[in-house]
DNA sequence: CATTAATTCAAACATGTGTTTTAATTGATT
DNA sequence: AATCAATTAAAACACATGTTTGAATTAATG
C-alpha cells in the first residue's frame, strides 16, 4: 500500500467523522478502524491528532479562501471601474456562493462544510482557533466590503449584522455533509442551489434593513 | 451542609462548565472540584452525568418556555380581537426578547442561555437531543405564528428564514455567559437590550425580505 | 540478491473517564 | 443519649483515550 493511500484514507475518513461526531467525539480509533490502517499510523504520518486535524482543516480551507478573496476582490475592482460602491447583495453572494457551492465540489468536501458549520459555535477550543486562524483574514476583508456598501450604517451595526449573517450560515452549513442521521435522511436532497437561492435574499434584507 | 445546597452547587457549577466547555469537555472531577463536594456526589444526586444534565436544562428551559408561550398566545389573541394578522416583527420579538432578557434574570442563566447557543449546532446527540425534545413545541408554535403574519409567503420559504433566524440567534446567544475567555473579555458588556435592539430588526427585514 | 530505509503492526503505557462500593460521618427522631 | 436513615468520603473498578515502543513487513536501491 502506497503511503499517499494510508495518509489520503486517514485524512478522509477524519473529515468524515469530524463532521459527524465533533472532533472530541471521534477517536483515533474509530478512525483507523473504519478507514482500515493501523492505530499507530495516525501518529505516524501526522505526529498527533491535534496535527491530523490541522491537516484536515488546511487541504480544504486554502483553495476555498483563494476563491473567496478573488470574487471580493473582483467586485471591489468592477465598482472603482464604474466608480458606485459595490451591492451588498453582490458582496455577500461573492463570499456566500463559493463556500455553498463548494460542499458540491466533492463528497469529501460536503462534510467539510457540515464540519466548519458545527465548529464555529462549538465550545472546542482546539478546532475553533484552528479556523479562527485561517477565516479570520476573510472575515476582515468581507467586512471592509460590506462598509464600503453600506456607507450609511454605523459600523457597529454592520459588525453585528454579519454576525447574525455567520450565525445563519453556519447554522445552514451544518445541515449538508454526508453526514448519515438515521434511515429518514430528511436533508438528503440539500443542494447548494437551493440554498443560496434562500439564503441571499434573506440575508441581503437583513443587512439592508430600515 | 444541607443537601439540596450540594444538589444546588453541582446544578449551578455544571452549568457553567456545561456552557464554558461543553458537555463531553466537562468532566464530573471538574465539577464536583470546582463545587467543592465529593465526587460520588453526582451519581448519589442526579443518578448519572447525563440526568444531572437533563436536570440542569429542565430548570431553566420550563419556565421560560413557559413565557414564551404566553406572550406568543397573547399576540395571536389581540390579533384575533383586530380582526388583523400579527406583525411579523411582534412575532419574532415575543419569542427573542424572553429569551435574551431571560439571561439577565440571573447569573446562572447568563451561563444557560450560552449553552443553548452552543449547544444546538454542536455534534453531541446527546445534548441536542434533550434540547430539542424541550424546545420543538416551542418551534412549532413560532412556525404557526409566522404563517400567520406572512400568508403570502409559501411555508417552505417561512421554514427557511425561521431556521436562519434560529442560526442567528443561537449564534449571539453563544456570546453570552460568564464564560471567561481570557483576560481581554471583549464582550463584558453585552447586554440583552442592546442585542435585542440589534437583531430585531435584522432577522424582521430578513422574514420579509422582497 | 543483499541492504537499507520506509512503513505497518501488535502490544503496552500513562492518563482520564463515569460509575460503584464500602465505610465514615452527619442530623434528626424517639 | 441512643438509634436510624440520609449524606459524605475515599478508594477502587472497568473501560476508553492519545501516544509510544520495538519487532515484523514491505518497497526501493546498490
Amino acid at each position: 500500500m502506497k503511503p499517499t493511500d494510508t495518509k489520503q484514507k486517514i485524512m478522509d475518513t477524519a473529515e468524515h467523522l469530524f463532521a459527524r461526531d465533533g472532533y472530541r467525539g471521534t477517536s483515533l480509533r474509530a478512525i483507523t478502524g473504519k478507514a482500515g490502517v493501523n492505530l499507530a499510523a495516525v501518529n505516524y504520518h501526522f505526529g498527533s491528532k491535534t496535527s491530523l486535524l490541522e491537516t484536515v482543516i488546511r487541504r480544504r480551507i486554502l483553495p476555498l479562501n483563494q476563491i473567496r478573496k478573488k470574487r471580493l476582490e473582483q467586485l471591489r475592482e468592477n465598482a472603482r471601474k464604474k466608480k458606485k460602491t459595490p451591492d451588498i447583495k453582490d458582496v455577500l453572494t461573492a463570499f456566500i456562493e463559493p463556500t455553498l457551492l463548494f460542499m458540491e465540489s466533492s463528497p469529501g468536501a460536503k462534510n467539510f462544510i457540515a464540519f466548519i458549520g458545527r465548529s464555529f459555535t462549538g465550545p472546542d477550543d482546539t478546532v475553533r482557533k484552528v479556523f479562527m486562524r485561517f477565516i479570520k483574514p476573510m472575515f476582515y476583508l468581507l467586512f471592509e466590503a460590506a462598509c464600503d456598501s453600506l456607507p450609511n450604517q454605523p459600523q457597529e451595526t454592520i459588525f453585528w449584522r454579519l454576525h447574525f449573517t455567520m450565525g445563519a450560515l453556519f447554522h445552514t452549513m451544518q445541515l449538508s455533509g454526508n453526514v448519515d442521521i438515521g434511515p429518514k435522511n430528511l436533508h438528503a436532497d440539500i443542494n447548494a442551489k437551493s440554498l443560496i437561492n434562500h439564503i441571499i435574499p434573506y440575508i441581503t434584507a437583513g443587512m439592508k434593513a430600515r
